[in-house]
RNA sequence: GGAGAGGUGGCUGAGUGGUCUAAAGCGCUCGCCUGCUAAGCGAGUGGGGGAUGAAAAUCCCCUCGAGGGUUCAAAUCCCUCCCUCUCCGCCA
């Protein structure tokens, strides 16, 4: 939720936004129906305080004086009632606008959409396509199964098997000693939530359509344990010398994919349940720009860590999603494809889901509203793509990198000849 | 799943239609007193939104699990939902 007092007084927030592709007209709009709002606000609130009073003054009264006071506090009433609506109608309007508002882009965004990113970072060679891609390699090697979890499930479901699984269990193993260190607290959230915590979340109802919902319950499967984590201070106010308040939740991740058909069909590059570390964190607005170059940081020393070659890139303001003020994608080579694909992200939300989830702060001068930041720690089925594609060698045997030997247990996969 | 009892401030807990402007206690903060500490005495002590103002401030509205309703007036009555506890049933 965007801060309108901000919008109406700070001439950079405003075009923040726009350069969100909010348009002008919009803004215009919200502030105009605000300033509305606030007018009716006055006008009831004075209504009803003289309401208020009058009906106060009747259980002083003398009984033969309350009938006629009862006749004065009725008629408040109406014309209370009156602007009440006015109230409300304005209230509703404001809501609506404002809520199409993004919050405001960072100055460092570059303006633009989806190719307009700027590339902060390039490490590692991109090597070209190996003998399998990983679809291929991995239906060969006995680590997916999607031909039958397509019977049994649908198109866009795998089977893990085999080794897959111990490398699957490694990594979450591996990411949580990284994020550890750096002071998350681990947890394994509810997969399901209520459909207000969805809305607090900022997920519906834009993003309702990629969202599993249970029959019978009014439960959602979340996407990633970001909205579950999101929630966990949800309506608090927070000892401001406590923070940064750092987790990181396991779960699994369930994704409708609406609107994909057709795209990274093979494999498990794009999956409708996929296993996910992810990191949250909730942080004093005076470093939370700080806090986002340390995800970024984490990102970048996982990925690094697996050997996998990778740039960083600054997600364009018109591609970074009504929430984050700033995005940095991590983007790992794909050999089969020749490109860059994105293997995590991390976001900083500033005040604006703080805003709607009632997340605050409390220090001695009083309250305030945190920063919300998010990034993905090891996203599994995307890394295991990425390791099977960059790790795999002439003879189609994956070599496992050295950082995860100790937690798989294994040095490589052996290749189709050896099985 | 069935039956019953509940949800009040940081905490305990009173309050069953009208000075509730939510008692009292605990905790916390400040002051006084005091070899020190404790005790004692006094004062203060939630959050959100808005108006006026340069500001300090002053004033108003909302907030007793959440949302509706009845009423001139709701912590209190009614409805829906959420949660907690007790008993029974079922189940890893």
């Amino acid at each position: 939720m965007i801060d309108l007092r901000r919008l109406r007084e700070e001439p950079a927030y405003r075009s923040g936004a726009e350069k969100k592709g909010a348009e002008p007209s919009l803004i215009d709009a919200a502030l105009e129906a605000d300033e509305r709002r606030r007018a009716a606000m006055h006008g009831a609130e004075e209504a009803r305080a003289a309401q208020n009073a009058a009906s106060k003054e009747i259980g002083r009264a003398e009984p033969n004086e309350r009938e006629s006071k009862i006749a004065e506090a009725s008629r408040l009433k109406v014309e209370l009632e009156k602007l009440e609506a006015v109230e409300a109608a304005a209230v509703e309007e404001v809501e609506e606008l404002a809520l199409q508002i993004p919050n405001p882009a960072h100055d460092s965004v570059p303006a633009g959409g989806e190719d307009n990113f700027i590339t902060e970072k390039e490490v590692g060679e991109q090597t070209p396509p190996r003998e399998y891609d990983h679809a291929e390699l991995g239906e060969l090697l006995g680590l997916v199964d999607s031909e039958r979890a397509v019977k049994n499930s649908g198109s866009r479901f795998a089977y893990l098997m085999g080794p897959a699984v111990r490398l699957e269990f490694a990594l979450v193993q591996f990411a949580f000693d990284i994020v550890e260190k750096h002071d998350f607290v681990p947890v394994v959230p509810p997969v399901l939530v209520r459909e207000e915590m969805m809305v607090d979340a900022g997920f519906f109802p834009t993003d309702r359509h990629q969202v599993y919902e249970i029959a019978g319950d009014d439960l959602f499967l979340i996407g990633t344990s970001e909205v579950a984590l999101a929630g966990l201070h949800r309506g608090e106010r927070l000892d401001r010398d406590l923070l940064p308040i750092r987790y990181a939740g396991f779960s699994s991740c369930f994704r409708r994919e609406a609107g994909t058909y057709g795209k990274d069909t093979r494999g498990i590059f794009r999956v409708h349940q996929f296993d996910k570390v992810e990191m949250f964190s909730f942080c004093d607005p005076d470093v939370s720009w700080d806090e986002l170059e340390m995800l970024r940081s984490i990102q970048e020393e996982i990925v690094s860590s697996l050997e996998l070659p990778y740039r960083v890139i600054n997600v364009a303001s018109g591609d970074l999603g009504a929430a984050a003020a700033k995005k940095y994608d991590l983007e790992v080579w794909l050999p089969s494809e020749g490109a860059y694909r994105e293997v995590t992200s991390c976001s900083n939300y500033t005040d604006y889901s703080a805003r709607r989830m009632g997340s605050r702060y409390r220090d001695d001068e009083g309250t305030g509203l945190l920063h919300t930041l998010n990034g993905t720690a090891c996203a599994i089925s995307r890394t295991l793509v990425f390791l099977m594609e960059n790790g795999q060698q002439s003879d189609g045997s994956i070599t496992i990198p050295d950082a995860l030997r100790p937690y798989v247990g294994f040095e490589s996969i052996p290749g189709p000849q050896q099985l």
